[in-house]
RNA sequence: GGGGGAUUAGCUCAGUUGGUUAGAGCGUCUGCUUGACAUGCAGAAGGUCACUGGUUCGAGUCCAGUAUCUCCCACCA
């Protein structure tokens, strides 16, 4: 006998494993069915599970393991991203504890002891995964610094490097000071500061007492200026053509230059120029070939060309500040908000500055990437996305790919004594130019981006450049699932990479989710503690409820709020589907030989003698969610399954069909107990498979515990329900009149229980039921059901009248018919009567509506004349409504 | 500066190609320890679908504008 509490703890970790160790998770190219992959979007090594994780993955598990249980042959790859400069800060923060920075190690031993790390501590993410149930194929996790995965980077860099698609370049790039190393353009994140606008004058050579006056928010790169500018077309700094002014503090002469990049407007319409740590600088400089004078170290102090060397920039700014008031030469401060830039890792303010670093050209790759798109080779959901891929692609920037850091791919490019530079994936012996041995050659000491690997994950992680079974067989993956945040980072570089290296797209589809924020709708930080542990919730509530909670909020047009109280939606919901399997086998237990087994697929069969319309009701419902749950996961409609099956099993199976099926699951006859049961089995066995997807611990355990499959069996391969087949709704009687009638006899249940309640009625109180039915069919219907209609409402007795009743007592007008209970001794008219005023009113507001458009001429001459005809009928509907209540008025 | 998104019940959100009386969960109120389930059951209250205009026989839905809130991109020092 199950259990009476369901212990979700118990049953995930025993699922899990259970499912890893028999192979669930694991297909090959040769176990058949159609190829359905997907790569995961791999975590840090360093990182911790967090709810954009659960969001992302329990999207990937529901396609996944929907794709599984329809057959196809199912990949999804886990596994972890290297990250360089994170996982780097991690090793460096430890190895201060022990008082040593990496140099003190050296370059060997600091990676030995950055893989150390990874082995104590780089699982971390992958066994939290697994609490999550990911249906991921273990057996195929990858990690980008694998042997294989390191071969592809390299072989990758030497390609494009032959290609000349990767060249060395001084240029300015965003420095972070505290990491040490180059960052690419996304990786800086912008961000409004409440700064100054610093208004200084440098006197004009030559011109005793005359002064140009430039405005700067970075005071301090004062010293590595090498000119300044103005706009051509400005007349105040026309006649300075041909000048030099002197620069405050240095005593250096520097020319003025004419340059469309100044704007007139803004602040003095002179523009300080420091080519050596300034982009737009930079290209000024270079239209008028100035000098680069970089004035910082690469910790972010000054150097010895500022004058103020050792100092940091901040303090050398401010220091700078004090001595241009000091020399007359600062003339106002302005309060000032710009934006300015961000190390993503670790929030550092980032210099720009002028340095040598290796980059990709960007835009032959990009060519292909937007053409798939465009032609819907690759689709994006939601489709708004795609204007910003475009948007993005069709601007793209060349790649800065080199970290002066030490973890990560070492840049395969080695130098010769000699001279000659080349790019080789393996290390060379000798030069391949002079023929000098290893003892000349070097190799550039920096690493690649951390993208440059996870950029080719759809294809390395399956083998390549390894000819592969898997390569052949998986490739191009299916769907990849992601958050728009890294559209640019990662999705539209594996665009490129896909059509550069395989001459494919790595996906066909790409689905973009929104990120998970508090409740009050902020993005969940640790700085802010509004963080939310997945872990966390699933102690709390159980992986299923986390799984199916998010699932049934989450749109995919926009971001999800979440707090504590939205799991209690899947753990109520896990509850309710146990309970309802509790009553299964309470009541199969009664029965000899009954076996849950026979109904573990699609083979029920039913004598239709013996068929109820609520019987049918159920089944054809239970036919709707199936195509409704496949036509939900087919559109990516993640949320929309989630709803479909929730109000599905819980209002339709347990609220209505349970209920109603409780009488005869007592009643004498065997045959008709052994037909709801069996109906009950097998409706319930697709409501296990349907939620499997979404909450796949409870479905396996109840799957089990009923014995709809043996002990080696698992419902992660149970075909999932397309529904019945047209020959049995047929044989089975299954229409839309059954539909309707089983409706509108609820109506009367709800309507008569309502009427009880305002009533204010005992529960307890067996009433007298009064009804007089729409029309004489419907009455025969209810006359039929008459008993199960008794106890879904507590009526003793239930007389179909053919006229009103004449005496006051509380009634109801409905589909139905009219209701009413006739009660002994008090019967507030007055307040019947409002009642019904009420709702005449009511009427007659629909009434007047549907009038006024039946006698709009334009209406009845263009609008479809199935629209015309339903407003007649209810037209006609409302008017034998209207009188009903008139009479009751009067009888009152 | 450019682009996107949001605005529907007290709260969080659904609402497919325009078509009867706009839905759900939570919360609120009322009544229920009824033989699966109080993590529950039954019932109720609660909405001028942000605003203005337009298209249409008909608009929560399509178009334009306004307001508020958001996000992304961008080299005005």
């Amino acid at each position: 006998m199950m259990d009476k509490h369901y212990d979700p703890k118990a049953v995930e970790a025993k699922w899990y494993p259970w499912w890893e160790q028999h192979g669930c998770f694991h297909d090959e190219p040769a176990s058949g069915g159609s190829p359905y992959s997907v790569v995961i979007p791999p975590p840090n090594v360093t990182g911790i599970l967090h709810m954009g994780h659960a969001l992302n993955e329990t999207i990937q598990d529901v396609l996944v393991r929907w794709h599984r249980m329809r057959g196809d042959n199912t990949l999804w790859i886990p596994g972890t991203d290297h990250a360089g400069i994170a996982t780097q800060n991690v090793v460096e923060k430890a190895l201060r504890k022990e008082g040593k920075r990496r140099h003190d190690l050296g370059r060997e031993a600091f990676i030995d002891r950055v893989w150390e790390w990874r082995r104590q501590y780089g699982g971390t993410i992958v066994r939290q995964q697994r609490c999550l149930g990911n249906s991921t194929d273990w057996q195929r996790e990858r990690f980008t610094m694998d042997e294989g995965l390191s071969e592809a980077v390299a072989k990758v860099f030497c390609d494009l490097y032959d290609k000349g698609l990767i060249y060395r370049g001084n240029y300015i790039v965003n420095w972070c000071p505290r990491c040490g190393t180059a960052l690419a353009d996304d990786e800086v994140e912008h961000e409004p500061n409440e700064g100054h606008l610093w208004y200084v004058r440098y006197p004009v050579v030559g011109r005793e007492g005359e002064y140009v006056t430039v405005a700067t928010t970075r005071p301090e790169t004062l010293p590595g200026d090498t000119a300044v500018a103005v706009n051509p077309n400005d007349p105040r700094y026309a006649h300075l053509r041909g000048c030099k002014v002197l620069l405050p503090l240095t005593g250096r002469e520097i020319p003025v230059v004419f340059d469309d990049y100044v704007e007139k407007e803004f602040g003095t319409g002179v523009v300080k120029i420091t080519p050596a740590h300034d982009a737009n600088d930079f290209a000024v400089g270079q239209r008028h070939g100035l000098e680069q004078v970089n004035v910082m170290n690469d910790d972010g102090t000054m150097n010895a060309l500022s004058g103020y060397e050792g100092m940091d920039r901040f303090a050398c700014r401010e220091a700078i500040v004090e001595d241009l008031k000091k020399g007359g030469y600062l003339v106002k401060i302005e309060p000032y908000q710009n934006q300015i830039g961000h190390c993503y890792r670790c929030h550092t303010v980032v210099d720009s500055r002028l340095s040598k670093q290796w980059f990709v050209r960007m835009k032959p790759l990009a060519k292909p990437a937007i053409e798939a798109v465009r032609s819907g080779e690759v689709t994006i959901l939601p489709k708004r996305w795609e204007s910003v891929y475009f948007n993005w692609m069709e601007n793209i920037r060349d790649w800065c790919i080199s970290r002066q850091i030490w973890w990560g791919h070492r840049i395969p490019v080695y130098t010769c004594a000699c001279g000659h530079e080349w790019a080789s994936p393996t290390a060379p012996e000798t030069c391949p130019k002079c023929g000098a041995g290893k003892e000349s050659i070097t190799q550039d000491p920096d690493v690649l981006d951390t993208w440059f690997s996870s950029w080719l994950w759809p294809f390395s992680t399956l083998g390549w450049p390894k000819k592969t079974a898997d390569l052949d067989f998986y490739y191009p993956t299916a769907d990849l699932v992601t958050g728009a945040d890294i559209l640019f980072f990662w999705v539209a570089r594996m665009m490129m990479a896909g059509f550069e290296f395989m001459g494919k797209a790595p996906f066909r589809n790409i689905i973009l989710h929104g990120i998970v924020r508090d409740a009050q709708g902020r993005k969940m930080s640790k700085s802010l503690g509004n963080s939310l542990d997945p872990l966390e919730i699933i102690s709390q509530y159980s992986a299923d409820a986390l799984r199916f909670s998010l699932a049934l909020i989450t749109s995919m047009e926009t971001d999800t709020k979440v707090d504590m109280s939205k799991f209690e939606i899947g753990r109520n919901f896990g509850t309710k589907l146990w309970n309802a399997a509790r009553f299964l086998q309470m009541n199969a237990e009664k029965l000899d030989g009954f076996r849950f087994a026979d109904y573990a697929g699609d083979g029920l069969t039913l004598d239709p003698a013996l068929l109820h319309d609520d019987d049918r009701h159920l089944l054809l419902k239970a036919d709707h969610v199936c195509a409704a749950m496949n036509a939900a996961l087919e559109r990516y409609r993640i949320q929309e399954g989630a709803l479909a099956i929730y109000d599905f099993a819980w209002t339709d199976f347990c609220d209505w069909y349970l209920e109603y099926a409780k009488a005869d699951l007592n009643a004498e006859d065997a045959a008709r107990r052994r037909q709801v049961l069996s109906l009950l089995a097998d409706v319930y066995g697709k409501i296990l498979r349907l939620l499997h997807p979404y909450m796949p611990f409870v479905t396996e355990e109840i799957w089990h515990q009923l014995g709809y499959c043996g002990e080696e069996g698992t419902i992660m391969r149970a075909p999932f329900p397309k529904g019945y087949s047209a020959d049995r709704k047929a044989a089975w009687g299954l229409s839309e009149e059954v539909l309707t009638y089983v409706e509108t006899k609820r109506e009367l249940i709800t309507g008569v229980r309502a009427l009880r309640a305002e009533a204010g009625l005992q529960p307890a109180l067996a009433i007298r039921l009064l009804v007089r039915a729409a029309t004489p069919e419907l009455e025969t219907k209810l006359r039929a059901d008459e008993a199960s209609i008794k106890v879904a409402v507590r009526a003793e007795t239930i007389e179909f009248l053919a006229n009103d009743p004449e005496t006051p007592m509380p009634t109801k007008l409905l589909r139905a018919g009219l209701i009413g209970i006739p009660l002994e001794g008090l019967i507030d008219t007055k307040a019947e009567a409002e009642k019904l005023d009420k709702e005449i009113t009511k009427l007659r507001g629909f009434l007047k509506g549907i009038d006024a458009k039946l006698s709009n001429e334009a209406f009845v001459s263009k609008a479809p004349a199935a629209i015309i005809q339903n407003q007649r009928d209810r037209k006609v509907e409302l008017e034998a409504q209207i009188a009903t209540l008139e009479a009751r008025k009067a009888a009152l």
